[in-house]
DNA sequence: CGTTAAATTGAAGATCGTCAACCAAGGTGG
DNA sequence: CCACCTTGGTTGACGATCTTCAATTTAACG
Protein backbone atom coordinates (compact mmCIF):
# COMPACT_ATOMS: atom_id res chain seq x y z
CA UNK A 1 0.00 0.00 0.00
CA UNK A 2 1.27 3.63 -0.25
CA UNK A 3 3.38 4.80 2.35
CA UNK A 4 3.39 8.35 4.10
CA UNK A 5 7.01 8.11 3.38
CA UNK A 6 7.60 6.94 0.11
CA UNK A 7 7.40 3.23 -0.76
CA UNK A 8 8.89 2.11 -4.36
CA UNK A 9 6.35 0.77 -6.30
CA UNK A 10 5.90 -1.25 -8.83
CA UNK A 11 4.39 0.25 -12.48
CA UNK A 12 4.26 -2.63 -14.82
CA UNK A 13 4.09 -6.24 -12.94
CA UNK A 14 0.54 -7.21 -14.46
CA UNK A 15 1.12 -10.37 -12.83
CA UNK A 16 0.63 -8.66 -9.51
CA UNK A 17 -1.78 -6.33 -10.90
CA UNK A 18 -4.55 -9.15 -11.27
CA UNK A 19 -3.56 -11.31 -8.41
CA UNK A 20 -5.28 -8.46 -5.70
CA UNK A 21 -8.42 -8.94 -8.13
CA UNK A 22 -8.03 -12.93 -7.66
CA UNK A 23 -8.10 -12.54 -4.33
CA UNK A 24 -10.61 -10.43 -4.26
CA UNK A 25 -12.82 -12.69 -6.80
CA UNK A 26 -11.57 -15.54 -4.66
CA UNK A 27 -13.15 -14.54 -1.64
CA UNK A 28 -16.44 -15.52 -3.17
CA UNK A 29 -16.46 -18.43 -5.35
CA UNK A 30 -13.77 -20.56 -7.02
CA UNK A 31 -12.30 -19.08 -10.11
CA UNK A 32 -10.07 -21.29 -12.85
CA UNK A 33 -7.02 -21.33 -13.81
CA UNK A 34 -8.45 -20.45 -17.19
CA UNK A 35 -10.49 -17.26 -15.36
CA UNK A 36 -7.51 -15.93 -13.84
CA UNK A 37 -6.06 -16.29 -17.10
CA UNK A 38 -8.41 -14.29 -18.72
CA UNK A 39 -8.26 -11.90 -16.54
CA UNK A 40 -5.07 -11.40 -16.45
CA UNK A 41 -5.10 -10.64 -20.31
CA UNK A 42 -7.89 -8.01 -19.67
CA UNK A 43 -5.68 -5.68 -17.59
CA UNK A 44 -4.23 -3.10 -19.97
CA UNK A 45 -2.24 -0.02 -18.10
CA UNK A 46 -1.14 0.76 -14.77
CA UNK A 47 -1.00 4.48 -13.91
CA UNK A 48 0.06 6.12 -10.97
CA UNK A 49 -2.23 9.42 -9.72
CA UNK A 50 -1.85 12.01 -7.52
CA UNK A 51 -3.96 13.03 -4.66
CA UNK A 52 -7.19 14.62 -5.44
CA UNK A 53 -7.67 14.20 -9.03
CA UNK A 54 -10.49 13.12 -10.80
CA UNK A 55 -10.32 10.33 -12.89
CA UNK A 56 -13.48 10.35 -14.43
CA UNK A 57 -15.79 13.28 -14.74
CA UNK A 58 -19.44 12.75 -14.47
CA UNK A 59 -21.15 12.12 -18.22
CA UNK A 60 -18.19 11.44 -19.67
CA UNK A 61 -18.57 8.00 -22.29
CA UNK A 62 -16.19 5.31 -21.11
CA UNK A 63 -14.35 2.82 -23.33
CA UNK A 64 -12.67 0.84 -19.76
CA UNK A 65 -13.15 0.35 -16.52
CA UNK A 66 -10.74 1.21 -13.69
CA UNK A 67 -8.97 -1.37 -10.97
CA UNK A 68 -7.88 0.37 -8.07
CA UNK A 69 -4.58 -1.06 -7.00
CA UNK A 70 -3.27 0.92 -4.34
CA UNK A 71 -4.48 3.93 -2.22
CA UNK A 72 -8.31 5.22 -2.05
CA UNK A 73 -10.55 6.42 -4.61
CA UNK A 74 -14.36 7.82 -4.01
CA UNK A 75 -17.16 8.20 -5.93
CA UNK A 76 -19.04 11.39 -5.42
CA UNK A 77 -21.95 13.50 -6.47
CA UNK A 78 -22.23 17.50 -5.98
CA UNK A 79 -25.27 19.77 -5.44
CA UNK A 80 -25.35 23.10 -7.50
CA UNK A 81 -24.34 25.12 -3.83
CA UNK A 82 -21.12 23.00 -3.51
CA UNK A 83 -22.40 20.42 -1.43
CA UNK A 84 -20.67 16.88 -2.14
CA UNK A 85 -21.83 13.61 -0.84
CA UNK A 86 -19.45 10.67 -1.16
CA UNK A 87 -21.46 7.61 -1.94
CA UNK A 88 -18.42 5.05 -2.03
CA UNK A 89 -14.78 4.73 -0.63
CA UNK A 90 -12.76 2.30 -3.00
CA UNK A 91 -10.18 -0.01 -1.13
CA UNK A 92 -7.05 -1.82 -2.99
CA UNK A 93 -8.80 -4.49 -5.22
CA UNK A 94 -12.17 -2.98 -6.26
CA UNK A 95 -13.10 -3.26 -9.79
CA UNK A 96 -14.06 0.95 -8.90
CA UNK A 97 -16.46 1.45 -12.11
CA UNK A 98 -17.10 -1.76 -13.12
CA UNK A 99 -20.72 -0.51 -13.48
CA UNK A 100 -19.35 2.40 -15.99
CA UNK A 101 -19.08 -0.86 -18.72
CA UNK A 102 -22.92 -1.02 -19.12
CA UNK A 103 -23.68 2.22 -17.88
CA UNK A 104 -21.78 3.71 -20.93
CA UNK A 105 -21.47 6.89 -19.06
CA UNK A 106 -21.92 7.53 -14.64
CA UNK A 107 -23.97 10.15 -13.21
CA UNK A 108 -20.93 10.66 -10.78
CA UNK A 109 -17.11 11.92 -10.55
CA UNK A 110 -14.60 9.22 -9.60
CA UNK A 111 -11.65 10.89 -8.07
CA UNK A 112 -8.50 10.22 -6.08
CA UNK A 113 -8.35 10.78 -1.95
CA UNK A 114 -4.86 10.16 -1.38
CA UNK A 115 -2.18 9.17 -4.74
CA UNK A 116 -3.10 5.86 -5.75
CA UNK A 117 -2.28 2.91 -8.15
CA UNK A 118 -4.80 2.12 -10.67
CA UNK A 119 -5.06 -0.60 -13.56
CA UNK A 120 -7.11 -0.29 -17.00
CA UNK A 121 -9.94 -2.77 -18.20
CA UNK A 122 -10.96 -1.89 -21.96
CA UNK A 123 -14.91 -2.72 -22.14
CA UNK A 124 -14.38 -5.08 -24.97
CA UNK A 125 -12.36 -7.70 -22.81
CA UNK A 126 -15.58 -7.65 -20.47
CA UNK A 127 -18.44 -7.62 -23.39
CA UNK A 128 -15.93 -10.85 -24.01
CA UNK A 129 -16.35 -12.22 -20.65
CA UNK A 130 -19.76 -11.78 -20.84
CA UNK A 131 -19.79 -13.97 -23.74
CA UNK A 132 -17.25 -17.04 -23.07
CA UNK A 133 -17.17 -16.71 -19.44
CA UNK A 134 -20.07 -16.70 -17.97
CA UNK A 135 -19.38 -17.81 -14.46
CA UNK A 136 -16.67 -15.12 -14.61
CA UNK A 137 -19.05 -12.59 -15.81
CA UNK A 138 -21.28 -13.84 -12.75
CA UNK A 139 -18.65 -12.75 -10.26
CA UNK A 140 -18.14 -9.53 -11.48
CA UNK A 141 -21.68 -8.67 -11.61
CA UNK A 142 -21.71 -9.84 -7.78
CA UNK A 143 -18.72 -7.25 -7.60
CA UNK A 144 -21.01 -4.68 -8.25
CA UNK A 145 -24.20 -6.09 -6.36
CA UNK A 146 -21.38 -6.18 -3.12
CA UNK A 147 -21.27 -2.34 -4.10
CA UNK A 148 -24.90 -1.84 -3.86
CA UNK A 149 -25.45 -3.39 -0.77
CA UNK A 150 -22.81 -1.42 1.38
CA UNK A 151 -24.76 1.36 -0.15
CA UNK A 152 -27.51 0.68 1.29
CA UNK A 153 -26.19 0.11 4.52
CA UNK A 154 -24.51 3.43 4.20
CA UNK A 155 -28.02 5.08 3.84
CA UNK A 156 -28.99 3.83 6.64
CA UNK A 157 -25.90 4.98 8.71
CA UNK A 158 -26.69 8.39 6.75
CA UNK A 159 -30.57 8.22 7.33
CA UNK A 160 -31.02 6.77 11.03
CA UNK A 161 -27.80 6.54 13.00
CA UNK A 162 -26.34 9.18 14.86
CA UNK A 163 -23.10 11.05 14.05
CA UNK A 164 -21.34 8.96 16.42
CA UNK A 165 -22.19 5.69 15.32
CA UNK A 166 -21.91 7.27 11.37
CA UNK A 167 -17.93 7.73 11.93
CA UNK A 168 -17.62 4.60 13.72
CA UNK A 169 -19.55 2.54 11.22
CA UNK A 170 -17.50 3.93 8.24
CA UNK A 171 -14.40 2.91 10.13
CA UNK A 172 -15.81 -0.43 11.22
CA UNK A 173 -16.55 -1.10 7.64
CA UNK A 174 -12.92 -0.02 6.17
CA UNK A 175 -11.62 -1.79 8.82
CA UNK A 176 -12.73 -5.46 7.18
CA UNK A 177 -12.69 -4.51 3.80
CA UNK A 178 -8.94 -3.78 4.11
CA UNK A 179 -8.49 -6.31 6.57
CA UNK A 180 -10.01 -8.73 3.70
CA UNK A 181 -7.26 -7.90 0.92
CA UNK A 182 -4.68 -7.94 3.81
CA UNK A 183 -3.82 -4.52 3.82
CA UNK A 184 -5.26 -4.18 7.63
CA UNK A 185 -4.38 -6.05 10.78
CA UNK A 186 -4.60 -5.41 14.58
CA UNK A 187 -7.22 -3.08 14.43
CA UNK A 188 -5.00 -0.81 12.46
CA UNK A 189 -4.54 0.77 9.05
CA UNK A 190 -3.37 3.67 7.29
CA UNK A 191 -5.80 5.65 5.21
CA UNK A 192 -4.12 9.57 4.55
CA UNK A 193 -7.83 10.83 3.96
CA UNK A 194 -8.92 13.94 5.30
CA UNK A 195 -11.56 14.68 8.08
CA UNK A 196 -13.62 16.43 5.23
CA UNK A 197 -13.38 13.55 3.33
CA UNK A 198 -14.55 11.78 6.77
CA UNK A 199 -17.65 14.68 6.52
CA UNK A 200 -18.53 13.93 2.73
CA UNK A 201 -18.95 10.78 3.60
CA UNK A 202 -20.74 10.96 6.50
CA UNK A 203 -23.47 13.95 5.39
CA UNK A 204 -21.48 15.72 8.40
CA UNK A 205 -19.19 18.69 8.09
CA UNK A 206 -16.04 18.60 9.04
CA UNK A 207 -16.26 20.22 12.23
CA UNK A 208 -18.87 17.78 13.21
CA UNK A 209 -16.56 14.84 12.11
CA UNK A 210 -13.76 16.21 14.54
CA UNK A 211 -15.99 16.50 17.47
CA UNK A 212 -17.34 12.80 16.89
CA UNK A 213 -13.45 11.84 16.45
CA UNK A 214 -12.55 13.15 19.56
CA UNK A 215 -15.79 11.26 21.69
CA UNK A 216 -14.41 8.22 19.56
CA UNK A 217 -11.05 9.17 21.31
CA UNK A 218 -12.06 9.82 24.70
CA UNK A 219 -14.11 6.58 24.81
CA UNK A 220 -11.12 4.65 24.13
CA UNK A 221 -12.69 3.29 20.87
CA UNK A 222 -10.51 4.76 17.83
CA UNK A 223 -7.81 7.04 16.94
CA UNK A 224 -7.39 8.48 13.59
CA UNK A 225 -4.41 10.92 13.20
CA UNK A 226 -1.67 11.34 10.31
CA UNK A 227 -3.46 9.01 8.70
CA UNK A 228 -3.36 6.23 11.04
CA UNK A 229 -6.36 4.54 12.10
CA UNK A 230 -5.85 2.38 15.44
CA UNK A 231 -9.12 0.70 16.52
CA UNK A 232 -7.95 0.25 20.38
CA UNK A 233 -11.65 -1.14 21.10
CA UNK A 234 -12.73 -3.02 17.78
CA UNK A 235 -15.54 -4.89 19.96
CA UNK A 236 -16.90 -1.43 21.71
CA UNK A 237 -16.35 0.29 18.30
CA UNK A 238 -18.75 -1.95 16.70
CA UNK A 239 -20.93 -1.85 19.23
CA UNK A 240 -21.33 2.19 19.40
CA UNK A 241 -21.72 1.66 15.60
CA UNK A 242 -24.77 -1.09 15.74
CA UNK A 243 -22.05 -3.12 12.91
CA UNK A 244 -22.73 -6.59 11.71
CA UNK A 245 -20.42 -7.19 8.57
CA UNK A 246 -22.67 -9.96 7.22
CA UNK A 247 -23.64 -7.57 4.12
CA UNK A 248 -19.91 -7.68 3.17
CA UNK A 249 -18.96 -11.39 4.17
CA UNK A 250 -21.00 -13.19 1.30
CA UNK A 251 -21.93 -17.10 1.96
CA UNK A 252 -20.07 -18.95 -0.17
CA UNK A 253 -22.03 -20.92 -2.39
CA UNK A 254 -21.07 -21.84 -6.12
CA UNK A 255 -22.43 -18.95 -8.31
CA UNK B 1 -52.23 -0.62 -11.62
CA UNK B 2 -53.88 -1.68 -8.04
CA UNK B 3 -56.57 1.12 -7.65
CA UNK B 4 -57.84 2.64 -3.94
CA UNK B 5 -61.49 1.00 -5.66
CA UNK B 6 -60.92 -2.51 -6.46
CA UNK B 7 -60.22 -3.18 -10.08
CA UNK B 8 -60.36 -6.67 -11.69
CA UNK B 9 -56.91 -8.28 -12.44
CA UNK B 10 -55.70 -10.91 -14.30
CA UNK B 11 -53.87 -13.20 -12.25
CA UNK B 12 -52.35 -15.70 -14.56
CA UNK B 13 -52.16 -13.55 -17.83
CA UNK B 14 -48.35 -14.85 -18.47
CA UNK B 15 -48.11 -12.68 -21.92
CA UNK B 16 -48.93 -9.52 -20.33
CA UNK B 17 -46.83 -10.16 -17.28
CA UNK B 18 -43.74 -10.34 -19.34
CA UNK B 19 -44.93 -7.25 -21.25
CA UNK B 20 -44.32 -4.67 -18.14
CA UNK B 21 -40.13 -6.24 -18.27
CA UNK B 22 -40.17 -5.91 -21.66
CA UNK B 23 -41.30 -2.72 -21.69
CA UNK B 24 -39.00 -1.45 -19.27
CA UNK B 25 -36.05 -3.70 -20.77
CA UNK B 26 -36.69 -1.95 -24.41
CA UNK B 27 -36.35 1.07 -22.96
CA UNK B 28 -32.26 0.34 -22.35
CA UNK B 29 -31.36 -1.52 -25.34
CA UNK B 30 -32.76 -3.60 -28.15
CA UNK B 31 -34.52 -6.80 -27.40
CA UNK B 32 -34.55 -9.91 -29.62
CA UNK B 33 -37.83 -11.59 -30.34
CA UNK B 34 -35.92 -14.74 -29.28
CA UNK B 35 -34.71 -13.30 -25.90
CA UNK B 36 -38.65 -12.16 -25.63
CA UNK B 37 -39.20 -15.54 -25.64
CA UNK B 38 -37.02 -16.83 -23.33
CA UNK B 39 -37.51 -14.05 -20.63
CA UNK B 40 -41.57 -15.26 -21.30
CA UNK B 41 -40.59 -18.53 -20.34
CA UNK B 42 -38.36 -17.66 -17.23
CA UNK B 43 -41.21 -15.66 -15.41
CA UNK B 44 -42.93 -18.86 -13.16
CA UNK B 45 -45.95 -17.78 -10.70
CA UNK B 46 -47.75 -14.66 -10.02
CA UNK B 47 -49.27 -13.85 -6.92
CA UNK B 48 -51.47 -11.34 -5.22
CA UNK B 49 -50.12 -10.02 -1.61
CA UNK B 50 -51.68 -7.76 0.56
CA UNK B 51 -50.07 -4.45 1.98
CA UNK B 52 -47.09 -4.45 4.67
CA UNK B 53 -46.75 -7.70 3.62
CA UNK B 54 -42.72 -9.37 4.43
CA UNK B 55 -42.38 -10.69 0.95
CA UNK B 56 -38.46 -11.58 1.85
CA UNK B 57 -37.36 -11.34 5.22
CA UNK B 58 -33.26 -10.67 5.58
CA UNK B 59 -30.89 -13.58 5.22
CA UNK B 60 -33.41 -16.17 4.09
CA UNK B 61 -32.08 -18.61 1.49
CA UNK B 62 -33.27 -17.42 -2.13
CA UNK B 63 -34.44 -19.63 -5.27
CA UNK B 64 -35.63 -17.17 -7.45
CA UNK B 65 -36.68 -13.42 -7.70
CA UNK B 66 -39.47 -11.16 -7.55
CA UNK B 67 -40.78 -9.21 -10.22
CA UNK B 68 -43.12 -6.63 -9.20
CA UNK B 69 -46.28 -6.32 -11.50
CA UNK B 70 -48.84 -3.98 -9.27
CA UNK B 71 -48.42 -1.76 -6.76
CA UNK B 72 -45.29 -1.01 -4.74
CA UNK B 73 -42.71 -2.82 -2.69
CA UNK B 74 -39.70 -1.44 -0.74
CA UNK B 75 -36.48 -2.69 0.30
CA UNK B 76 -35.49 -1.54 4.09
CA UNK B 77 -33.32 -1.96 6.89
CA UNK B 78 -33.34 -1.64 10.38
CA UNK B 79 -31.90 -0.23 13.54
CA UNK B 80 -32.08 -2.32 16.51
CA UNK B 81 -34.27 0.15 18.23
CA UNK B 82 -36.47 -0.47 15.70
CA UNK B 83 -35.53 2.48 13.14
CA UNK B 84 -36.20 1.90 9.46
CA UNK B 85 -34.61 3.12 6.36
CA UNK B 86 -36.15 2.27 3.01
CA UNK B 87 -33.02 1.97 0.23
CA UNK B 88 -35.25 1.09 -2.50
CA UNK B 89 -39.50 2.06 -3.81
CA UNK B 90 -39.92 -0.13 -5.93
CA UNK B 91 -42.70 0.25 -9.01
CA UNK B 92 -44.18 -2.19 -11.32
CA UNK B 93 -41.64 -3.53 -13.87
CA UNK B 94 -38.59 -3.63 -11.14
CA UNK B 95 -36.95 -6.75 -11.01
CA UNK B 96 -37.00 -5.93 -7.10
CA UNK B 97 -34.50 -8.20 -6.10
CA UNK B 98 -32.78 -9.74 -8.83
CA UNK B 99 -29.33 -9.06 -6.67
CA UNK B 100 -30.74 -11.63 -5.26
CA UNK B 101 -30.06 -14.02 -7.60
CA UNK B 102 -26.00 -13.63 -7.13
CA UNK B 103 -25.83 -12.67 -3.42
CA UNK B 104 -28.02 -15.63 -2.64
CA UNK B 105 -29.80 -14.11 0.31
CA UNK B 106 -30.18 -10.42 0.92
CA UNK B 107 -28.99 -8.53 3.68
CA UNK B 108 -32.37 -6.53 4.15
CA UNK B 109 -36.17 -7.21 4.04
CA UNK B 110 -38.36 -6.65 0.95
CA UNK B 111 -42.28 -5.77 1.63
CA UNK B 112 -45.27 -4.37 0.34
CA UNK B 113 -45.97 -0.60 1.05
CA UNK B 114 -49.06 -1.52 -0.66
CA UNK B 115 -51.54 -4.42 -2.13
CA UNK B 116 -49.21 -5.61 -5.11
CA UNK B 117 -49.46 -8.58 -7.66
CA UNK B 118 -45.83 -10.33 -8.35
CA UNK B 119 -43.99 -13.06 -10.28
CA UNK B 120 -41.26 -15.04 -9.55
CA UNK B 121 -38.42 -16.00 -11.77
CA UNK B 122 -36.18 -19.00 -11.01
CA UNK B 123 -32.58 -18.67 -10.26
CA UNK B 124 -32.34 -21.73 -12.78
CA UNK B 125 -33.51 -19.60 -15.56
CA UNK B 126 -31.38 -16.84 -15.06
CA UNK B 127 -28.02 -19.29 -14.79
CA UNK B 128 -29.63 -20.30 -18.14
CA UNK B 129 -30.21 -16.86 -19.49
CA UNK B 130 -25.92 -15.98 -17.86
CA UNK B 131 -25.12 -19.03 -19.68
CA UNK B 132 -26.78 -18.67 -23.30
CA UNK B 133 -28.28 -15.21 -23.36
CA UNK B 134 -25.36 -12.81 -23.04
CA UNK B 135 -26.41 -10.04 -24.54
CA UNK B 136 -29.86 -10.21 -22.18
CA UNK B 137 -27.86 -10.96 -19.32
CA UNK B 138 -25.91 -7.72 -19.69
CA UNK B 139 -29.46 -6.01 -20.00
CA UNK B 140 -30.35 -7.82 -16.54
CA UNK B 141 -27.20 -6.62 -15.17
CA UNK B 142 -27.61 -3.34 -16.08
CA UNK B 143 -31.14 -3.22 -14.17
CA UNK B 144 -29.37 -3.30 -10.91
CA UNK B 145 -26.61 -1.11 -11.94
CA UNK B 146 -29.68 1.55 -12.44
CA UNK B 147 -31.11 0.54 -9.34
CA UNK B 148 -27.54 1.36 -7.66
CA UNK B 149 -27.55 4.60 -9.33
CA UNK B 150 -30.42 5.45 -7.37
CA UNK B 151 -29.49 4.62 -4.67
CA UNK B 152 -26.56 6.75 -4.67
CA UNK B 153 -28.49 9.78 -5.89
CA UNK B 154 -30.53 8.68 -2.36
CA UNK B 155 -27.51 9.14 -0.49
CA UNK B 156 -26.85 12.62 -1.92
CA UNK B 157 -30.71 13.28 -0.77
CA UNK B 158 -29.98 11.82 2.03
CA UNK B 159 -26.47 13.18 3.13
CA UNK B 160 -27.13 17.12 1.52
CA UNK B 161 -30.56 17.83 0.51
CA UNK B 162 -32.57 20.17 3.02
CA UNK B 163 -35.80 18.06 4.21
CA UNK B 164 -38.25 19.99 1.63
CA UNK B 165 -35.81 19.00 -1.48
CA UNK B 166 -35.49 15.58 0.01
CA UNK B 167 -39.56 15.29 0.02
CA UNK B 168 -39.85 16.89 -3.73
CA UNK B 169 -37.09 15.16 -5.37
CA UNK B 170 -38.30 11.49 -3.77
CA UNK B 171 -41.32 13.11 -5.90
CA UNK B 172 -39.99 13.83 -8.79
CA UNK B 173 -38.05 10.56 -9.21
CA UNK B 174 -41.19 8.49 -8.41
CA UNK B 175 -43.41 10.42 -10.87
CA UNK B 176 -40.23 9.93 -13.77
CA UNK B 177 -40.46 6.55 -12.88
CA UNK B 178 -43.79 5.93 -13.23
CA UNK B 179 -44.27 7.52 -16.37
CA UNK B 180 -41.87 5.41 -18.07
CA UNK B 181 -43.98 2.61 -17.81
CA UNK B 182 -47.29 4.36 -18.34
CA UNK B 183 -48.53 4.82 -15.29
CA UNK B 184 -48.58 8.32 -14.71
CA UNK B 185 -49.42 11.21 -17.04
CA UNK B 186 -50.03 15.02 -16.86
CA UNK B 187 -48.06 15.07 -13.98
CA UNK B 188 -50.15 12.92 -11.62
CA UNK B 189 -50.39 9.26 -10.15
CA UNK B 190 -51.92 7.16 -7.41
CA UNK B 191 -49.82 5.57 -4.94
CA UNK B 192 -51.67 4.49 -1.64
CA UNK B 193 -48.51 4.67 0.88
CA UNK B 194 -48.09 6.63 4.10
CA UNK B 195 -46.37 9.85 5.42
CA UNK B 196 -44.47 7.56 7.45
CA UNK B 197 -43.43 5.42 4.58
CA UNK B 198 -42.04 8.52 3.16
CA UNK B 199 -40.28 9.72 5.92
CA UNK B 200 -37.94 6.21 6.23
CA UNK B 201 -37.18 6.85 2.64
CA UNK B 202 -35.80 10.43 3.25
CA UNK B 203 -34.62 9.93 6.72
CA UNK B 204 -37.06 12.51 8.50
CA UNK B 205 -39.86 11.80 11.25
CA UNK B 206 -43.61 11.35 9.66
CA UNK B 207 -44.13 14.88 11.43
CA UNK B 208 -40.87 16.69 9.30
CA UNK B 209 -42.79 15.12 6.62
CA UNK B 210 -45.74 16.42 6.98
CA UNK B 211 -44.86 19.36 7.23
CA UNK B 212 -42.50 19.28 4.04
CA UNK B 213 -45.61 18.35 2.49
CA UNK B 214 -47.60 21.61 3.56
CA UNK B 215 -45.12 23.82 2.53
CA UNK B 216 -45.11 21.82 -1.04
CA UNK B 217 -48.65 22.50 -1.15
CA UNK B 218 -48.89 26.33 0.36
CA UNK B 219 -46.58 27.05 -2.22
CA UNK B 220 -48.54 25.58 -5.29
CA UNK B 221 -45.91 22.74 -6.39
CA UNK B 222 -47.61 19.95 -5.55
CA UNK B 223 -50.20 18.01 -3.41
CA UNK B 224 -50.27 13.76 -1.83
CA UNK B 225 -53.83 13.36 -0.21
CA UNK B 226 -54.97 9.86 -0.39
CA UNK B 227 -52.69 8.39 -2.37
CA UNK B 228 -53.20 10.36 -5.34
CA UNK B 229 -50.25 12.67 -6.06
CA UNK B 230 -50.54 15.73 -7.89
CA UNK B 231 -48.08 17.57 -9.15
CA UNK B 232 -49.09 21.17 -9.89
CA UNK B 233 -45.83 23.00 -10.68
CA UNK B 234 -43.28 20.19 -12.04
CA UNK B 235 -40.52 22.58 -13.27
CA UNK B 236 -40.93 24.64 -9.78
CA UNK B 237 -40.69 20.81 -7.82
CA UNK B 238 -37.37 19.88 -9.82
CA UNK B 239 -36.57 23.30 -9.09
CA UNK B 240 -36.93 22.86 -5.30
CA UNK B 241 -35.74 19.59 -5.43
CA UNK B 242 -32.63 19.99 -7.25
CA UNK B 243 -33.44 17.21 -9.43
CA UNK B 244 -31.78 16.19 -12.62
CA UNK B 245 -33.44 13.10 -14.21
CA UNK B 246 -30.09 12.00 -16.11
CA UNK B 247 -29.47 9.30 -13.51
CA UNK B 248 -32.46 7.27 -14.54
CA UNK B 249 -32.31 7.95 -18.40
CA UNK B 250 -29.56 5.76 -19.98
CA UNK B 251 -27.74 7.10 -22.95
CA UNK B 252 -29.51 4.28 -25.14
CA UNK B 253 -26.43 2.52 -27.06
CA UNK B 254 -26.06 -1.08 -27.69
CA UNK B 255 -24.94 -3.21 -25.27
C1' DC C 1 -71.50 4.65 15.60
C1' DG C 2 -67.29 3.14 17.59
C1' DT C 3 -62.71 1.87 16.57
C1' DT C 4 -58.40 2.24 14.49
C1' DA C 5 -54.75 4.06 11.52
C1' DA C 6 -53.11 8.11 9.59
C1' DA C 7 -52.66 13.06 9.26
C1' DT C 8 -52.11 17.47 11.44
C1' DT C 9 -50.56 21.01 14.47
C1' DG C 10 -48.16 23.20 18.54
C1' DA C 11 -44.53 23.60 21.91
C1' DA C 12 -40.14 22.45 23.60
C1' DG C 13 -35.65 20.43 23.16
C1' DA C 14 -31.50 18.03 20.96
C1' DT C 15 -28.46 17.45 17.45
C1' DC C 16 -25.85 19.21 14.25
C1' DG C 17 -24.40 23.32 11.35
C1' DT C 18 -22.36 27.94 10.95
C1' DC C 19 -19.16 31.31 12.02
C1' DA C 20 -15.00 32.45 13.78
C1' DA C 21 -10.70 32.15 15.83
C1' DC C 22 -6.52 29.72 16.59
C1' DC C 23 -3.02 26.03 16.22
C1' DA C 24 0.12 22.70 13.95
C1' DA C 25 2.72 20.96 10.20
C1' DG C 26 4.89 21.17 5.94
C1' DG C 27 6.42 23.38 1.90
C1' DT C 28 8.26 27.53 -0.54
C1' DG C 29 10.83 31.42 -1.65
C1' DG C 30 13.44 35.44 -0.39
C1' DC D 1 17.74 29.75 7.32
C1' DC D 2 13.57 31.45 8.47
C1' DA D 3 9.40 34.25 7.41
C1' DC D 4 5.16 33.20 5.40
C1' DC D 5 1.67 30.69 3.25
C1' DT D 6 -1.37 26.99 2.75
C1' DT D 7 -3.85 23.05 4.26
C1' DG D 8 -5.93 20.57 7.78
C1' DG D 9 -7.22 20.09 12.48
C1' DT D 10 -9.32 21.92 16.89
C1' DT D 11 -12.32 24.39 19.86
C1' DG D 12 -16.07 27.67 21.44
C1' DA D 13 -20.35 30.26 20.98
C1' DC D 14 -24.54 30.59 18.83
C1' DG D 15 -28.34 29.36 15.86
C1' DA D 16 -31.19 26.51 12.59
C1' DT D 17 -33.15 22.40 11.40
C1' DC D 18 -35.25 18.63 12.65
C1' DT D 19 -36.98 15.50 16.51
C1' DT D 20 -39.78 14.45 20.38
C1' DC D 21 -43.82 14.58 22.91
C1' DA D 22 -48.46 15.34 23.03
C1' DA D 23 -52.98 16.53 21.76
C1' DT D 24 -56.51 16.81 18.24
C1' DT D 25 -58.65 15.96 13.78
C1' DT D 26 -59.80 13.24 9.84
C1' DA D 27 -60.82 9.24 7.27
C1' DA D 28 -61.88 4.49 6.64
C1' DC D 29 -64.32 0.54 7.88
C1' DG D 30 -67.00 -3.02 10.06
Amino acid sequence: MLMATPAPIATDDVEDVSAILLRRLRLLDRVSGGEAEVLRHAIQRVELVDADKVLIAAGTPLKRSVLLLDGFLARYKELPDGARQITDIHVPGDFVDLHGFLLKSIEHDVASLTAARVAYVPHTALTAITEHEPHLARLLWLTTLIDAAMQREHLLSIGRRSAVARVAHLFCELYCRMASVGLAENHSFTMQITQLDLADTTGLTSVHVNRMLRKLRDDGLMTFRNGLVELHDFTGLTEAAGFDPSYLTIASEPR
